[in-house]
DNA sequence: AATAATATTGACACAGTGTCAATTTGTTTG
DNA sequence: CAAACAAATTGACACTGTGTCAATATTATT
């Protein structure tokens, strides 16, 4: 009744993929129900209800377990740095710059659960702390492109360099981003977005 | 010959205290020497020469040594953070700013080795990370009677709210310094600190 | 059905932690 | 000054978690 002609060759893949994909599922419920740092291999693996050496045959440890997690999550806030910013004036850009970072800020509270354990995981693996430097760069390469569209508007002062100031900005929000995570800050997310966005938008877009 | 009186209740004290900076300054050369998540209490106590279990008794763990010589480090951010700021027009206040900035993060450069050592740490222990935050809180609320200061002489823009300005001009700061810290920074830092405090100082500071 | 290829398994060796009863060192007292 | 007391130091031990690998189970091929 099923496939006939792949199947046999089939069977062992799938066999293989659903292993990790148990792994990746119980990674998932592990970490989120505690943290990265006490989470262990064996919790994860009885979790997934396999062997414990099964773990290390699709993963070399539990850092790239989160990574591979980590990466549905950064999608989402790739798709809002990835928007286009092709502002017409300098109201323009400011809006569209509140929007992306009230909408970054956002959605960190929405994936705060994960989140909270990439932040552990950053602090505590080298190889999530290198991946995390990609998306990172990811990011600030963006908003470079963004900034220097501007100053060849000229909207954007040209007298500062896109890349660090792009550096900066990002910065100010990754920060405020692990605090949303955590749950420490005090004002409100669209608050904070606003404030953020007037000091850089006005400090960058300044009229002269 | 010696004193006398005292001298008697004084040789216990005096071992203990020989035998804590031993180990403060053995888990100093140690973290220094490769770094905190590698560095075991084996190898300072070795470093020290004292037995295993004494580390425990003058300290939590790896953990609370990394915080004592981590406050002398910070003292000396403190003192560049705590300067008096009354600017007494806005070019005064951005020049003010930029020397803050640039003596902030100067003093990283200085202090890369140790400052290395403690990023890592805030990453994997849980009180690191607590204490940085309070070292953190100490900044930014420098900052903010900063910010509130020159709105009340009317320097600056008083829409915003200062504690959330600081927040996010010290956030900006703090990344560059462990870039800074890491060696991984492109540009020079006086030329980040320009950028830095120019698009702040303008963003909040502005002329309306 | 026998053989080959691949996936899974858990016991094992290892590394580091934190504890605690025993030991050493220093202080006081009769 | 020696016995009794107090404080500091010690390292062996029990524990927890990691990563490896030879053995085993499953699937594919001949």
């Amino acid at each position: 009744m099923k496939e006939p002609a792949q199947a046999k060759v089939d069977k062992r893949h799938l066999r293989t993929v659903r292993t990790r994909e148990k792994l990746l599922v119980a990674a998932r419920d592990v970490f989120l129900s505690q943290d990265f740092q006490t989470a262990t291999i064996s919790q994860i693996i009885k979790q997934a209800g396999v062997g414990y050496g099964t773990a290390y045959v699709h993963f070399e440890g539990k850092d790239e377990l989160l990574i591979v997690l980590m990466e549905d999550v950064m999608d989402r806030f790739y798709k809002i740095a990835e928007q286009v910013f092709e502002p017409r004036s300098r109201a323009d850009a400011k809006q569209q710059i509140l929007e992306q970072a009230t909408a970054f800020l956002r959605l960190a509270d929405e994936e705060r659960a994960m989140l909270r354990v990439v932040e552990q995981a950053i602090g505590v693996s080298y190889v999530v702390r290198t991946k995390w430097k990609q998306i990172r760069e990811r990011f600030i390469g963006q908003i470079s492109q963004d900034i220097l569209y501007a100053q060849q508007q000229g909207l954007a002062r040209t007298d500062l360099n896109p890349k660090l100031v792009a550096r900066g900005w990002f910065f100010a929000n990754e920060m405020y981003l692990f605090e949303v995570v955590r749950g420490e800050t005090t004002a409100a997310i669209d608050e904070i977005a606003r404030t953020l966005t007037e000091v850089y938008a006005h400090g960058l877009y300044r009229e002269d």
